[in-house]
DNA sequence: ACACAAAACTTAACACTGTTAAGTATATTT
DNA sequence: AAATATACTTAACAGTGTTAAGTTTTGTGT
């Protein structure tokens, strides 16, 4: 048992090694520098161990974004603290923006790259937990929302599936560089805040 | 001057022959599959011979973009038949999703791709022509719906971000494989219709 | 301490990728 | 017919993910 035990930590010792060294590369340099010999190099090992480790690149992708979902997790923590529900889902969607905007390469890794969901669908368990939590958040904040009358009823996949389309749409358009050339750089940001208040602002049913 | 145009053309032709072969690789087997040297083959040219008629590959893929951008405009030919500007802003986006369900290789290759957009910052002219002309036409959109009073008045470049965004957020979650282990596959498209319509009524302040 | 087995790791290679420099045919012009 | 410009190819570079086979290190039982 204690074999079995330090095994499984070394195991997980050098995995961690190896997703550490991913990360500071496509972190710093982008993702289209993270290669497995770029990652041997780091951490001083041939290529092929890698291998002993992970199953392919996707899988280490994988394992790369379920480390920018506990991030994403970490900065919803400050939600609880709002009472209104319009308010928390207005703060939520904050918190993806800023989420985006401080971690480009973890938001593309996360929902523009198909790497991941390739390696998802590979896997037997056929569920997508980190996916599933963070879009259980969501429709609780907005089952609270039309409970205490702020948007207009609906079907809740319906309407979570609106909410995260409108916010991740902003942030991915703004990761893809697809406003570059359209809106003035240095208001980009503001103005994706802006986009998202008008649309919290629509949806709201109180105060019309 | 007859000589130049036969010139030009004769250069068009082949950049034609060149696209068409990338197009047919790319929309039947994606664009992990779209090899300078696959194109090569399919054309009987050698590799290099198509850097004769396009920068790099980036370059060829802008090109690619370019031709998606006008099947795009197509599909939006049905909108000036359209009187109300809030009916015509939903159609513009079932004719969005329409066209990324369709031609979800084309979509990515618009909106997520960073290949094109490296393409484009490396040009003079600092003007993205087709992205410009997609946006104008939404804002117009926009304008008239406000103008209506059927929209919120608001800063026409939030609100044209903000209703850009939703769309193309759905869709690109959707291209991207993000909604497969969510949401039901066989009623995935539904719901982004439904998330749709959910938002074009939210938004709209007339009948309340 | 020694032999054996299992675990950890590496070497060398395959089949690809985008891209470039240098060379060769093929037309066109003088 | 010679010179020149156009069109195209060969060979190579430097990189990619990945695998089969071989080597070294580590742990275990006697």
């Amino acid at each position: 048992m204690v074999t079995k035990t330090r095994k499984t930590n070394r195991k997980e010792e050098i995995q961690d090694l190896i997703l550490d060294a991913a990360l500071k590369v496509f972190v710093e340099e982008g993702l289209e520098h993270l290669s497995i010999r770029r990652i041997a190099d780091m951490i001083s090992y041939s290529p092929t161990t890698i291998y002993l480790y992970f199953n392919d690149k996707n899988h280490l992708l994988f394992e790369l974004c379920e480390l920018g979902f506990l991030r994403m997790a970490e900065i919803n923590n400050n939600l609880s603290a709002i009472q209104n529900p319009l308010k928390r889902l207005h703060r939520m969607g904050e918190n993806y923006i800023k989420f985006g905007m401080e971690h480009p390469a973890y938001y593309d890794l996360m929902f523009n790259q198909a790497g991941p969901m390739e390696r998802l669908a590979t896997m037997d368990n056929s569920e997508w937990d980190s996916g599933d939590k963070a879009l259980a958040q969501l429709k609780e904040i907005i089952v609270e929302c039309i409970e205490q009358g702020m948007i207009r009823k609906g079907d809740i996949d319906v309407i979570a599936m609106a909410v995260w389309g409108t916010v991740h749409g902003l942030i991915s358009l703004r990761v893809c560089k697809r406003f570059d050339k359209l809106v003035d750089a240095s208001e980009v940001v503001q103005t994706m805040h802006r986009s998202l208040e008008w649309l919290i602002q629509s949806v709201n049913i109180t105060e019309k």
